[in-house]
DNA sequence: GTTAGCACTCAAAGTAAGTGAGTGCTAATT
DNA sequence: AATTAGCACTCACTTACTTTGAGTGCTAAC
């Protein structure tokens, strides 16, 4: 008996015998499928093991009191607690991929423009999937490429804003006086010339006044637009979210109480109410793989019933953005990391060769 | 008594005496506030007829008969039909306002774009309803008023398509062989030349031709811009349907079946779905107004047991978008139809106080 | 250490009786 | 002729009680 001895598998620590475990996975696997608590005898016959109920039920106390399963009431089947799906996502998942060998075809085809892109990505892995899904668009400093200035009507200026990776970006600026030609190309010249290749947060006041005292009587449309880039940018036209799939939620009826299925649908219709889940450890270099949340794990109160599963994705050096599905506890853990794998390789792919 | 004589009350044909119709009505009113079945013995204490239940239980039967009522089973009170609602609605409601007298403010103040204030208002009657909205952008066919090419990068044109209303769009086009300044200007000088006032349907083969006639050796680039023209035109960017408020669906009882509530959901997650009832009448000169779908009079079946309200707003001649509320039958219409109208006339303030 | 056996628990499903809001009909009242 | 009181009847809903069966923990035997 090795009951309090620490074993290694893989990288992780914990203490079960390999019997404890054999038996929790089998515990967890059939509550995945069904939904319902497991008894000992349905995992003494659908182990390998061999082993009589009575036995199991010995071991199923010991995990019981170890805190990986427990009981719903007093004479019901084990489910597993946070503790035990924790240990079996972080045990048993590891490797595992192929499936949807088709997404790939079917996001180039979308893929002419990032939007659709990603809704598409939301959608598919919903469809796949049977939960709900969110993917958001990435995020970096934006450049600025390119700056045009335009009349395009009496006392109105189209400014058309070019950031590197090439997303155009347009704001009607209205003046009140009327501009000539020349003007116009001067002040494209001088707009060009000081703000190529910045971002926002490198356009200081040193170089505002420097713009300003070029533009000379025009010093005013210089702020006009400043302040037009800095709305265009911070618009949040650029941080989205897309979700797909969050009526799939009501298709477990440990998440289809009215109540709590009404607050999770509604953070999904309100998607600034996922950006806890977006933010969440964006900046930590060791996590940017696969995350997974098991209940209270979760930064968002409404998912504490669900567990959920992000991955993030790059589109190039520095510029991410995050994908992530949300589905009951008993989510299919295997095959949910392993689509999240392979789409992360497709993206890869398409964004590779794509610039 | 007068049962077999139709009466004339405005301009729509019954067959209800007076205390039929104000039987009805009770009933109506008080079945949308409790959502329960209401008995002979409620209305007789409800209304100021000062009949007595079995009076009352005489006429409920009448209406019964007349399919503007019916009972759940055999021993409950009374429930609207959707011949009921909709004499109620026809009857009763045609003027009624006021309300929300801050929604104009909060609106203005959101106005910076159509896009932010149609969302915005989809939002605010779903906050102050407390049922689902949506709302679509504006259709009407657009102009084109100005176009620009700018090469911004090796091989890479960016397309600025800016057509009447100041909608700016953009398309970024791949040429196979670099283009020089001058060639450039007088692109853009053959393209707003023939373009410049013409919608989609009017550009035709002469004009087409004719353009690549003056482009010269650049004839390929033409095409590429008028097909950039038409995808952008019909990227359906500019047809979108904003919702908000979905899951105030759950409130209520009748709805919230799950199976259905989940269909209706998705409905609204999918919201092409929803263009069923959008386009449903829009040409109809006739319905520009307030329509009242109640029951199986939606074109939608996901809405089968619920009513909509739809409203057409008009951002100037010729440019119609619509406005609708998605609730149960035991809706509050006197409510709903007051604040639609009212937010069309503050939408209509606005727009016109903008242009 | 494993297993068979048994008493025990408890949610869920089923059954039965009671309750009450509501009806329809009939006969009396106005 | 219209209205009303009275009464028998219906039926969803509630409550309490019973049954069922999956599942447990414990103990004694293997």
């Amino acid at each position: 008996m090795n009951k309090l001895i620490k074993c290694r598998e893989g990288e992780k620590v914990h203490e079960l015998d390999d019997r404890k475990l054999k038996i929790l996975e089998a515990i967890i696997q059939n509550y995945l499928e069904t939904g319902e608590p497991v008894g000992s005898r349905t995992i003494s016959k659908y182990t390998d093991l061999n082993l009589s109920s009575a036995t199991i039920r010995n071991e199923m106390s010991d995990l019981e009191e170890m805190g990986y399963i427990t009981q719903p009431h007093t004479s019901a089947g084990r489910i597993p607690t946070d503790k035990g799906y924790r240990l079996y996502v972080d045990l048993l998942l590891l490797d595992k991929n192929q499936e949807l060998e088709n997404m790939r075809e079917i996001l180039i085809d979308k893929a002419d423009r990032l939007e659709h892109l990603l809704q598409h990505v939301a959608k598919l892995l919903a469809a796949n999937t049977n939960y709900a899904t969110m993917v958001t668009t990435p995020q970096y400093k934006k450049k600025v490429k390119f700056i045009q200035l335009t009349e395009i009507d009496e006392g109105q200026l189209l400014a058309v804003i070019v950031f590197d990776k090439n997303i155009v970006k347009n704001k009607i600026i209205k003046v009140a006086t009327s501009l000539d030609k020349e003007t116009l190309l001067k002040l494209n010249i001088v707009l060009n010339t000081f703000l190529q290749g910045l971002d926002l947060t490198s356009i200081n006041l040193p170089i505002i006044s420097q713009m300003k005292e070029q533009a000379g009587e025009y010093r005013e449309i210089v702020n006009d637009i400043l302040e037009a880039i800095v709305q265009v940018v911070s618009e949040g036209d650029d941080f989205k979210v897309y979700t797909s799939g969050a009526t799939n939620i009501l298709r477990y009826p440990e998440l289809s109480d009215i109540e709590k299925a009404s607050e999770l649908l509604y953070t999904f219709e309100e998607k600034k109410l996922l950006s806890d889940l977006i933010q969440d450890r964006m900046d930590d270099e060791e996590s940017r793989g696969i995350q997974v949340y098991i209940g209270n794990e979760t930064p968002i109160e409404a998912m504490k019933d669900c567990s959920v599963v992000t991955a993030t994705y790059e589109i190039e050096e520095g510029v991410y953005g995050k994908v992530g599905i949300i589905g009951p506890k008993r989510m299919d853990y295997e095959r949910v990391v392993g689509t999240l794998q392979n789409l992360m390789v497709q993206l890869d792919d398409i964004f590779k060769n794509k610039t």
